[in-house]
RNA sequence: GGGGAUGUUCCCGAGUGGCCAAAGGGGGCAGACUGUAAAUCUGUUGUCUCUGACUUCGGUGGUUCGAAUCCACCCGUCCCCA
């Protein structure tokens, strides 16, 4: 099965520039394409793990990637799906970011075949009327307006910055092309627009048809963005969203994603994951534990891979196995005569947002300590009980958290 | 530059002097039901030293016994004209 074929089959591609094209060359050609990610956070998301995939899939056929790392976008802000404007980062916020990114990034593709770039290399030092001379020409603000992007944002407010962002962007392939004969851009769905740009203007400048290709974006089946919580992103990091958090997440997902899901995150043979479409109810929650183990163990590792689905099937099978599960240490400054209320716990392990949300978890039966149903907000929990192995605070069905000194 | 409108709690959105911690919806959380799913029903959703107190309605000052509501200035956003 060719690269093509397997993108396909998982379902993976969404809009194409040159169908045809594409499909020979990554059949017969060995590629140098590029996926730009911008540093606006210190770790990377689910939604940039669906671009690793693809870099990953075409690694695997022998494609040349180049990872850019737009630290000269980030500081103009891509308007794409935003209904504001992005928070201004600094330059050095975007080059911490940035190398977090690339920290990342070094666990989950081989970073020996892959050419990492940053486009503030070349964004940061241009010249703004060489810029509008050269490349500023080649665009028109008719079409850049008839751009989905910037509909929905005509009618909230555009500021000129992030008018340009699609310049930039376009530019960069300008400059890949230029300095590394980069000839396909991939991106998420939502990037087809700056993709085009990118095409239209490397056609202009220099009268080579490069090519474009966008992703499905991670939504459910209703069209919602997969990877929020409430808190906020999925994070890949551990620090920022724990191993078995994220298994959760994936644990959790609805009936109607889990094959989507390991089509797009895993790398499970096509074949396999077409033959649990037939599945049906509660079969399908094997699908979905699949799916957490196979995600969790590629971006964390086997080790942590195993010990959530050992937690998770401890506490959910009723097994007491303490051992894996998501805990917070407690010293003696945090106890007062020898105990800490079950308000003052939650609160040390963040499994409540404040103390009211606590009493208002408790009053309807929420938590339990130890399995035991806390009643009472005085409820405390002892040093003695504290020891050795603390103990297992729940809220709700759910969230299970050790607590110990 | 001129004219008009607008800024409310996580989001949308009511409220136009006291009955407002602020309707309604969404989302979140918890309970029931379940398959760690969905749908449905119920409760809950500012903070705290929690039957009370404190802080919140773009900002700063003012009027008033009392302001999210009135006034002044400022800041942000949108629409129309140039």
């Amino acid at each position: 099965m060719t690269v093509f074929q397997e993108l396909e089959r998982r379902g993976l591609i969404a809009q194409m520039t040159h169908p045809e094209k594409i499909k020979h060359k990554l059949e017969n050609e060995q590629v140098t394409f590029y996926i730009g990610f911008d540093a606006t956070a210190d770790s990377l998301h689910v939604g940039h793990f669906l671009q690793l995939m693809v870099i990953n899939h075409m690694i695997k056929a022998g494609h040349r990637p180049i990872l850019l790392l737009g630290t000269g976008t980030t500081m103009v802000g891509d308007p794409t799906g935003k209904t504001d404007m992005r928070k201004m980062l600094t330059v050095e916020e975007i080059n911490y970011n940035a190398d977090r990114f690339l920290e990342q990034m070094g666990r989950l593709v081989d970073l020996d075949k892959v050419i990492v770039a940053r486009n503030g290399d070349w964004l940061l030092k241009l010249n703004y009327v060489e810029l509008l001379r050269d490349v500023g020409v080649h665009f028109s603000v008719n079409q850049m307006l008839t751009a989905e992007c910037f509909k929905s944002r005509l009618e909230r407010g555009l500021s000129f910055i992030e008018f340009n962002y699609m310049i930039m962007q376009s530019y960069d392939f300008l400059k890949l092309y230029q300095m590394h004969n980069c000839t396909m851009e991939l991106g998420g769905n939502d990037q087809w627009a700056n993709i085009l740009g990118g095409v239209d203007l490397v056609r202009r400048v220099e009268g080579e048809e490069v090519c474009g290709m966008t992703f499905k974006l991670l939504t459910t089946k209703d069209g919602r963005k997969m990877g929020k919580t409430e808190g906020g992103a999925v994070w890949l990091d551990a620090e920022k969203y724990s191993p078995y958090d994220f298994f959760q997440y994936w644990r959790n997902v609805d009936d109607a994603d889990v094959i989507n899901c390991l089509k797009l995150l895993t790398f499970v043979p096509i074949e396999e994951i077409e033959a649990m479409e037939a599945w049906e109810g509660s079969q399908l929650n094997a699908a979905k534990e699949r799916l957490a183990y196979e995600v969790t163990k590629f971006v964390h590792g086997q080790e942590n891979a195993d010990k959530a689905i050992a937690a998770a099937k401890a506490l959910f099978g009723g097994a007491a196995d303490m051992s894996n599960m998501p805990a917070t240490v407690l010293t003696e400054d945090d106890l007062t005569d020898g105990a800490i209320t079950v308000i003052d716990a939650m609160m040390k392990a963040e499994l409540v947002k404040s103390k009211s949300d606590a009493r208002t978890v408790i009053k309807q039966g929420g938590v339990l300590v130890n399995d035991e149903k806390v009643t009472e907000f005085t409820a405390v929990i002892t040093k003695e009980q504290l020891s050795g192995d603390g103990v297992i605070i729940k809220k709700g069905k759910k969230v299970f958290h050790k607590v110990s000194l």
